[in-house]
DNA sequence: CAGTGAGCGAGCTTCCGCTTGACTT
């Protein structure tokens, strides 16, 4: 018998929950959403006013069933969801699958998980907020309405199985433009110069001005040669730093991807790793809220690790409104905790969550600029030379945050006593040529910032819209080899002046964001037929009207209706219209043949093509994939026609023909009827015969070590190595391998043991088989 | 490891936000 039952969205929330209510209290949890819209036919009745159809999945139904019984016993049921749109529609889908009685069911909300606020929530119950799970329904039926219609539309425009959304083709749209951005824009050069001056410690000192072209740098520099440098000010500026507030779902995701490499869904299986053992909050949170504990926590700590003057307590306020205080920010649970036990990357993601929480509750670090100026005799420019003194380091002690801009550091060290009239010799001017800096692309990490200023997307939803977008092919995440530039370097040094050209690499990326041929065809149709819901506001357009119907002020149907009815005759329209979209670009003639030269999506990919099928002449055209990294947009006729060169023939090698090619799975290089793909750095354009024997042995040694055995008893059992370790395969199924075995050691029966034992884990999807996002 | 939308053709793909496992060749 169950006298009390509580329902809360997570288990491990449950978990701490049940601690505080005693035993007259059962908590459990629904794990999230209970139901769904029905995926077949929209799960929406568009005539009946947008009658939602909502369907238990089957992996829900296990939990729905044991949720039911649980609250048959009950004599009172507590549905204690968040206090958001999502939490009051998730207490909404339980009283109505769970057919609650409303005299024993209660809502309860609680904004801090202490036990005088579960306690006090218990004392203040109230009932459902219907306006506010309207809300829900309006958001969720938009969501599928804008999905469900656009999808179809790109499956017969553009290619099947592609997908569009209100959050995922916002995503894509702002790579896109970056992208333009970055091939639009044109680099110009200037001149920098850095003076560095004889002292008891040396000085460095900036240019003012940034000198506009050689000569007048050549000038400049010749005219240093006879002048006196004095110092004419010197000014110190008292400033300050304020540290950064406690991690939200983003700013965690950019800060581990800064300071640790972390993609935004490392981050995430990681925190939950840690939220899970109990060692931080929850990990899924847009507020910068700490509990009144935790502020006495770190209090405690701080004082007691650094004194009471690195100690200054803080509240932070959430930037994006709304009653959304329902969590608080990602901090460890328990603040004198510096380390915890757990893999290295969990040790590292939890000092980092450490730091941060305690920085924000420190006190500020006080600093002195110094800043002081060289007049130059025979020129109206001025060096500067920046100091700087940590005065007072306060929260800098522990923490401080990264930025995305990885421009040059300034040279802001210590400087020497001077003082004003003082003459300085100079030891090395150097100019140096500089170029302006072309916009940034994105990382996964700071994607989630833009996306989060512009209020697309949420905390739980950021990892899997990067996913997403990944998956469907729209963009790529990628490493790029950066190009060599030439600059010239002009040094004055003991009167002599010389000017040398030097080289430089620019332009590398590491794990960056770059839209595909197919994310740029996918947006710009969208744009086009789609603006409106294309649009950085639409988001926050509709959750306005979301709010409404939250307040009550507009009814759910109205605003759904208002919005379906224009954008439904956009969908007609467009599939009535628009043409086949497979983004085109001519890219001249083909100086051989004269034909037309034409890069376009092809079934298979990006392509080629030079001529066109012609049915009278039987003609055919010449196609070529494109490589890696090449764009439609962006290829030139030249770069496109060198790919007509393939597949080419290298030469002979052990009497068999090397050929390279391009294929369904990129580069490759084919011997003796045998494939072995090319690796990153491998151009298949130029790539010499040595290379591709290298290629050649190396694939061959790879098959050698593919089998590790072999078993006499049976030889259609076999022990492989796979990527992620070795396994069984046996007559085409495979099976994993125990946790721990050593594979060497297996005997046949042990074998057999295990396929007895085992589901093969190569089998096809179940036919319902949930999709993996 | 081909092919580069017609031209036999069923039925499928897809959204966003809540939550965890199950699972990966």
């Amino acid at each position: 018998m169950i006298r009390n039952l509580v329902i809360v969205e997570s288990p491990a929330k449950a978990k701490t929950i049940e601690k505080f209510l005693g035993k007259d209290f059962t908590v459990k949890s629904s794990f999230g959403h209970i139901r769904d819209l029905a995926k077949k036919n929209l799960g929406i009745d568009i005539e009946k006013g947008f009658k939602p159809e909502y369907i238990i999945s089957d992996e829900k139904k296990k939990v729905v069933d044991d949720l039911r019984k649980s609250a048959n016993e009950a004599e009172t049921v507590w549905l204690a969801s968040d206090e958001d749109r999502e939490g009051e529609a998730i207490a909404w889908h339980l009283s109505e699958v769970l057919k609650l009685d409303k005299k024993k069911t209660k809502r309860i909300v609680f904004h801090e998980i202490t036990k005088d606020a579960i306690q006090n929530a218990i004392k203040n119950p109230r009932g459902i907020d219907y306006n506010l799970v309207n809300a829900q329904q309006a958001r969720r039926i938009l969501d599928r309405l804008v999905g469900f219609e656009l999808s179809p539309i790109l499956w017969k425009k553009v290619k099947p199985a592609l997908s569009a959304g209100r959050v995922q083709s916002v995503a894509v749209r702002l790579l896109v433009e970056r992208e333009r951005e970055i091939f639009k824009f044109n680099s110009t050069s200037f001149f920098k110069v850095n003076g560095v001056f004889d002292g008891k410690v040396e000085i460095k000192a900036e240019l003012s001005d940034k000198l506009k072209n050689l000569k007048e740098t050549l000038d400049f520099i010749e005219s240093c040669k006879d002048a006196t440098f004095t110092i004419s000010d010197i000014s110190k500026k008292p400033s300050k730093k304020t540290p950064a507030p406690p991690f939200t779902t983003s700013t965690l995701q950019q800060e581990a991807s800064r300071k640790l490499n972390f993609s935004v869904s490392q981050t995430m299986t990681i925190a939950q790793k840690l939220y899970e053992a109990g060692h931080i909050t929850y990990m899924r949170t847009d507020s910068v809220n700490l509990s009144d504990t935790a502020i006495d926590a770190a209090k405690k700590t701080i004082c007691e690790e650094f004194g009471e003057k690195y100690h200054n307590p803080r509240r932070y306020k959430t930037k994006s409104k709304g009653a959304q205080e329902a969590h608080e920010a990602i901090r460890p649970t328990y603040l004198d905790n510096h380390k915890i036990t757990g893999s290295s990357a969990e040790q590292r993601l939890y000092e980092l969550i450490w730091k941060r929480t305690i920085a924000s509750q420190m006190s500020d670090a006080s600093i002195e600029r110094t800043v002081v100026t060289i007049n130059i005799s025979t020129s109206n420019y001025k060096f500067v030379a920046t100091g700087e003194v940590i005065l007072f380091d306060g929260f800098l002690k522990v923490y401080f945050e990264s930025s995305d801009d990885d421009s040059e550091e300034t040279g802001k060290d210590l400087l020497p006593p001077m003082k004003a009239g003082q003459v300085l010799t100079p030891k090395e001017i150097i100019a140096n040529e500089r170029f302006t800096q072309r916009p940034a692309r994105y990382t996964e990490a700071s994607l989630v910032k833009k996306l989060e200023e512009l209020g697309i997307g949420r905390p739980s939803t950021y990892a899997p819209t990067i996913s997403t977008i990944l998956n469907r092919g729209y963009v790529l995440k990628e490493d790029r080899d950066g190009i060599e530039r030439k600059y010239v370097s002009i040094v004055l040094k003991k009167g002599k002046v010389t000017k040398e050209e030097k080289v430089e690499i620019t332009g590398s990326e590491k794990a960056k964001l770059f839209p595909s041929d197919i994310g740029i065809v996918v947006n710009d149709f969208l744009v086009e037929y789609f603006k409106n819901i294309l649009s950085y506001n639409f988001t926050a357009t509709v959750e306005k009207e979301f709010d409404d119907i939250a307040e009550g002020k507009i009814e759910w149907a109205k605003m759904i209706d208002q919005f379906y009815r224009p954008f439904h005759k956009d969908v007609e329209k467009t599939l009535r219209e628009s043409d086949y979209s497979k983004g085109e670009r001519s890219l001249g003639p083909d100086p051989k043949s004269g034909k037309e030269v034409i890069v376009r999506i092809g079934r298979f990919g990006p392509i080629a093509q030079i001529g066109e099928s012609n049915t009278e002449t039987k003609e055919k055209p010449q196609y070529a994939s494109l490589l890696k990294g090449q764009l439609i947009e962006t290829i030139t006729l030249e770069e496109a026609l060198k790919l007509f060169s393939l597949p080419r023939n290298l030469g002979l090698y052990e009497e068999k023909e090397v050929v390279i090619g391009i294929g369904r799975f990129g580069p490759y290089v084919r011997h003796a009827s045998k494939f072995v793909s090319l690796k990153k750095d491998d151009n298949p354009l130029s790539i010499p015969l040595e290379r591709a024997i290298e290629l050649i042995e190396e694939g061959r040694k790879k098959e050698r070590e593919k089998v590790i055995k072999v078993f006499a008893e049976d030889n259609t059992l076999q022990l492989l190595n796979g990527r992620w370790g070795a396994y069984l395969n046996h007559k085409g199924d495979n099976f994993k391998l125990p946790k721990g075995t050593d594979a060497s050691k297996l005997t046949y029966n042990d074998c057999l043991k295990i396929i007895g034992e085992q589901k093969p884990t190569n089998k096809k999807k179940k036919p319902q088989g949930k999709t993996k996002r």
